[in-house]
This record gives C-alpha cells, sequence and structure tokens, in this order.
DNA sequence: GGGTATCTTGATGGGTCGCTACAGAAGGAG
DNA sequence: CTCCTTCTGTAGCGACCCATCAAGATACCC
C-alpha cells in the first residue's frame, strides 16, 4: 500500500536537524516558531503536521542530538578498556563536540531548559532524567569496572560517578561562555591526575580490620 | 532637603529580595512583569519607577544575590590559611547555599541564563562575567599560594582555577536536578581527594633540567 | 476523468510579553 | 488653603507567543 495524498514539499530529516540546532543554541524557551520555520524553511501548518508540537520537535530533537553527539561518547566509555579510560575518552570525546566550530557550544541536554518555568516542567524534567541517565552510565562503567579488577571493589561508584558528571556539566558551561578545546582539556588532565588518589579516598576498606 | 513627593508604598529592599528569588528559581526569560508584580506585591509602574526595567531589576537582584550567596564563599576562599584550603571552604560554602532548604537550588549566576537568545544577550553577557570573575578569584588565589608557599611555583593556576569553576558549575546543575547536600560534599571530597596528584601534574618542573 | 487524502500557503485567534499613559492619592513647600 | 512633586492603581498599548482555520495545490486510487 502506497502513500496517499500530497507528499511532503521539504527534508524532515533534515528539517528536524537544523531544529535541533536552533534549539540546542537558543534553548526551548529561547527558540520560537517562527525561528523554527524561519530556519527550516517551511510554515507553521507543515510544522504542525510533521511533528506535532514543539515540545514533540524538541524531544525528537533531543533523540537526535543524543544520536548524533551523546552516543559516539557513550560508546567510547562502554569499549575502553579500564573504567577510566572509558571516562577520559567520553570526557575528551565530549570536550570535542563542545567546541566543534560550525555548531552550538556546550551540550544541548545541560544547557536547553536550566530553569524551572511552570509551562515548561515536561521539558525541564525530560532533560533531567537524560542527565540522570549520563550519570548512570558512568557508575556503570565504573561497576563494570570493578567486576574487570580495574576499580576497586569498596569505591563508591555514585560518588565517583557523581563528581565526573559535576565536571562534565561544568564543562558546558566554559565551553558556552567561550572556553576553548585546549582549555577544556586541561581541565580533564586535572580529573585525570588526581583520578588514582580521588578512588583511593573514596573506597571503603575491606577484610582489613 | 527633604523628600519631595507621596512617599514609597512599600520596602525597596524586600521586594528586590522577593525578585532576586524569583529570578534565581525560574531564570531572566523564565520570570515575567507578572510573575515579580505578584510577588512583590506592587503593580508595573511602582515596579518601573523603582528599579527602572526589567533588565535593570535584574541586575541588582544579581548584585544582591553575590552580596548575599557570593561573597560568604569568596570571603571563605580569601580567609584560609592555604589555597586548597580556601577552595574547599569555598566548594563547601556553594554546596550549602546551593541546596539550602527554602531557597531555590544551585547558583543564580549559572542558571539564570544559559542560552543565547538575541534580545537577550546583554543578560548573558552579564552572567558570563560574573562567572569569569569567579575563575579569576580562584586563580587569584591560586597565586598567592604560590606567594605563600602552599602552591608549587611552576603550577598552572589558569588550569586548575578552570577545574575548581567546572565543578562548581556542574554542582550547581546537580542541586537544581536533586542532589542533595551529602551528595555534593562527596564530590568535593573527590575534588580534595586527588588535589596534590593534580597539582603536581599540572606543575611545570623547574631548576632541575 | 472523479474521489480522496495529504501537504502548503496566507491569515489570523486567543493569550502573554514588557512597558507605559492616565488620573487619583499622598506627602512637603509656600 | 493651593501648588508641586512623586507614587499608586487601572487599563491598555504594540509586539510577540504557540497553534490553527480555510483554501488551494498535488499526489494516488478507481
Amino acid at each position: 500500500m502506497a502513500v496517499r495524498g500530497r507528499p511532503r514539499g521539504f527534508d524532515r530529516e533534515a528539517a528536524l536537524r537544523l531544529a535541533m540546532e536552533a534549539f540546542w543554541e537558543h534553548g526551548y524557551e529561547g527558540t520560537s516558531i517562527g525561528d523554527l520555520t524561519a530556519r527550516m524553511g517551511i510554515r507553521p501548518p507543515s510544522l504542525y503536521a510533521a511533528f506535532g508540537s514543539k515540545e514533540a520537535l524538541f524531544r525528537e530533537a533531543v533523540a537526535l542530538y543524543e544520536g548524533m553527539e551523546g552516543e559516539p561518547a557513550l560508546a567510547a566509555l562502554r569499549e575502553a578498556p579500564t573504567a577510566i579510560a572509558g571516562i577520559e575518552a567520553m570526557l575528551r570525546a565530549n570536550v570535542c563536540s563542545y567546541t566543534a566550530p560550525d555548531k552550538p557550544k556546550g551540550c544541548m541536554v545541560v544547557l536547553a531548559a536550566t530553569t524551572y518555568t511552570p509551562s515548561t516542567e515536561g521539558i525541564r524534567d525530560f532533560l533531567a532524567e537524560q542527565r540522570r541517565a549520563g550519570t548512570a552510565a558512568v557508575r556503570e562503567r565504573l561497576e563494570r569496572g570493578q567486576a574487570e579488577g580495574d576499580v576497586p571493589p569498596g569505591a563508591d561508584t555514585a560518588a565517583l560517578a557523581a563528581y565526573v558528571m559535576s565536571v562534565q556539566f561544568g564543562l558546558s558551561l566554559q565551553a558556552r561562555d567561550g572556553a576553548t578545546r585546549e582549555e577544556l582539556d586541561t581541565v580533564v588532565d586535572c580529573v585525570l591526575a588526581g583520578w588514582e588518589a580521588t578512588v583511593a579516598a573514596r573506597t571503603a576498606r575491606a577484610g582489613t580490620g
């Protein structure tokens, strides 16, 4: 059964990509339907027919963002031989993404809706959930490291994951404020340099008392 | 010469404080004049007569915020005996501020306007400048530590300050996402545990080569 | 060709935005 | 008292917000 009716006159994927970049740069509330239609080259009814609503379009844009910008970093986190190597690879991939030329600076998930407005509560909660998922991914990688022997068994994986994500969230804002890739890479260097001592301090000694 | 005309019918300082809390929680664009007047218990003409414009009111609110929430942390940074003790005191004071009950979570300067909208470019730049000032304060404290002998002479103070501020920015977002004071304190613990090794790695050896 | 389904264009609705004109109210100066 | 200055409440300005309606256009199916 073939498609019925007049076919769409624009490339839905390309339009979604343009919408993503607009939301990435200006946030959810900072991007109006007028901004979106101008950038996507379509009129409001076409946008609503294709995507449903501004909020639904935003959620699709976040999903696209995560596929394009977030997933490579998470893959690096998973595929590295050790937890700390994975964390370094993730942070460096994100630094690269946050400071890439011809793209908005920083992370869309971090910067697109940080304040609480009643009308955008759903958006804020949605992004907070994405951030929590990132923290959980780091924690799970650390626990896998425990199973594989490169992270001490008693290490406080929750605290370490929160620490790593704090740095990552901060990198986004620094990038948005104009920090260069080199500057942010030195921040990652700082995390790595102290990592062994940090893990040791956040590890409960067992079997020796 | 005494005051002329009808006296103001409300407490300007108390109203400013209420405005600050509204901006702190909902950000600049997320707080409308209607929200402000409802919260301050006044009508728009009174607001404009007393503060000039929404943007001017916001700038005054940020100044009040820095006096009430930021200055104690900066004083702790300055007054501690060593740079790292000052950084710890600053971070812990901020963790306490970010998670205080009956107050909005996180830092107003970090969260009130992260996205770039043409109409609020001035606001965003203003807050970015405040953030840069924070980074500069940490860097200056580290350089004072070099002069006083508790930080190695060749230490990369710019990188270390950027690292500390990355963590602090991240703490704000984690607080906004619901992290408790205890959870954020463990993040500070992570920074402290690795500090010595981090400083050593970011220090250029001199006089030995 | 007719019938039907979908998309596109142009023109708005209904609501909120930041802000202000206006007239009345409340004080000091004379 | 009157005059002058300043603040307060009502009411509303123009601009923008998200979303939609009414027509016309363009495809497939018969």
